[in-house]
RNA sequence: GCGGUCGUGGCGAAGUGGUUAACGCACCGGAUUGUGGCUCCGGCAUUCGUGGGUUCGAUUCCCACCGGUCGCCCCA
């Protein structure tokens, strides 16, 4: 074999871009009706921001940064996710200053993650995600999973799940990690490897644990609901209140826990429920943060986001079999038959796509048969025919060949009747 | 990082320790010297992921590697 994407990347080749556009195009059409606006930050930062924006203990930080060293000698690392960058620009840039508050911004572009490549998971992904900042309005929160939820049903889709938790504020997450604590150590032998390094660095990470799910301990675990001051639960009920007065349907789900280091008080995902989805379901993910633009320097406010992966965001269209194609035929095509109406169908293809129309002609010196055959593969609603004959006085005969009728028409005609159609 | 599984033409897909590697689609040519979609006829893999080994002989057996795929961990 000769040379191959890396692993975990992949061409989209236009059978496969045809889609994204479509799917681009939607996003990029709801952003502007949320009144979110676009920013775009570089696909490698400083390495630094990742380790302090999402955090030293996640699995992103800790294995599956794509990190290397410019010839400056700066540690870089490819984009693993969008928050951190857009949080960097904001306290770069000094947004804080501008009018516009809260601040509501949206990008889409490649992440990369090390990781083995599965099903709904590669090394280069694609996300579009959406950043509220600088407002800690629980209306806000519900904005931003209201739009989530959108992303999916301006395409379509139906088989969708919110789920929905709150890790509460600073105070509530350590009398919760408290809580954890006490509750598992006694237990603590009889957990897996990994949980029993958790449990001190991270032990709301035990909740979600594959391994030991079905442990007694699991089962009686306490609950960050329960552990929720009076702000912050005031809070996650605001947010229900915003939901259910939207007829956005969710279900709370208290072992919910994002994989980054700085969300607080709401946290949700979006699965897709349909059939044969495979064994990743989570479509996307967010949440509200508030330390994450002080850490970086900016100033003591919070923000809300999310992100979702347009790859498994197509699985899910394909799990429901949801087309998105779009039309892909051809106005007219110019087939020309002799050398010396090569010359003149170039001139007439040329002419009739400066008056907009999707034209193309063969460039393979088919013969005729060969061209109307290309004519009908690019679905061709018209054919227009130039030989010796038409060429002398001026004229091509145009076909119709969803009907069959033909006629013959001057090439300065050309334009206006093909336009006017028959 | 770990485990299962797979790797034959552009695509899909049979196949066997022995020498012409089925078939379907697509494509190309012809029947039809300038009018497509249908039909018929013909063409299209010196080669079976890569490298090594066993053998008189390997696409077929063994090993390693690479890659795909699915799952675990974790996530979008």
């Amino acid at each position: 074999m000769n040379i191959h994407v890396p692993r975990g990347t992949e061409d989209l080749l236009p059978e496969a871009t045809r889609k994204w556009q479509v799917i681009e195009e939607r996003l990029n059409h709801l952003a502007q009706l949320y009144n979110y606006k676009e920013i775009r930050t570089p696909i490698f930062e400083r390495t630094e921001l990742f380790q302090r924006g999402v955090g030293d203990t996640t699995d992103i930080v800790q294995k599956e940064m794509y990190t290397f060293e410019d010839r400056g000698g700066r540690s870089l690392t490819l984009r693993p996710e969008g928050t951190a960058s857009v949080a960097r620009a904001y306290v770069q840039h000094k947004i804080h200053g501008s009018p516009d508050q809260p601040t509501k911004l949206y990008y889409m572009g490649p992440m990369f993650r090390y990781e083995r490549p599965q099903q709904g998971r590669t090394r280069q992904f694609t996300q579009f995600g959406i950043e509220a900042i600088g407002s800690a309005s629980p209306a806000i929160d519900a904005e931003v999973m209201a739009f989530a939820m959108d992303c999916y049903q301006a395409l379509g889709l139906k088989s969708l799940k919110l789920v929905l938790n709150s890790l509460g504020d600073q105070e509530s997450r350590q009398a919760h990690r408290n809580a954890l604590i006490e509750h598992f150590k006694p237990v603590k032998d009889e957990l897996c490897q990994d949980c029993q390094s958790r449990l001190e660095k991270n032990p709301l990470r035990l909740l979600d644990c594959k391994v030991d799910q079905d442990h007694d301990a699991m089962k009686t675990a306490p609950s960050i609901l329960d552990h929720l001051n009076e702000e912050s639960s005031t809070y996650f009920e605001e947010v229900k209140r915003h939901l259910d007065e939207m007829e956005i349907p969710y279900v709370v789900d208290d072992t919910l826990v994002r994989g980054l280091d700085y969300y607080t008080h709401t946290a949700f995902e979006i699965m897709s429920e349909a059939e044969g989805f495979g064994s990743i379901t989570t479509l996307s993910g967010g949440g509200r943060y508030s330390g994450l633009i002080e850490e970086l320097g900016g100033p003591s406010i919070s923000g809300i986001g999310f992100a979702l992966s347009i790859e498994r965001l197509i699985m899910a269209l394909d799990a429901e079999e949801i087309e998105l194609e779009q039309d892909e035929s051809v106005d007219a095509y110019v087939i020309a038959i002799g050398q010396e109406s090569k010359y003149k169908a170039s001139d007439i293809v040329y002419k009739l796509r400066k008056n907009g129309i999707k034209v193309d002609q063969d460039y393979l010196d088919k013969k005729v048969k060969g061209q109307f055959k290309a004519a009908d593969r690019l679905s061709a609603t018209y054919a227009i025919i130039l030989g010796e004959e038409e060429l002398e006085q001026g004229v091509a005969n145009v076909k119709n060949l969803k009907t069959g009728d033909q006629k013959t028409i001057e090439f300065d005609q050309m334009t206006d009747e093909i336009k006017a159609g028959f």
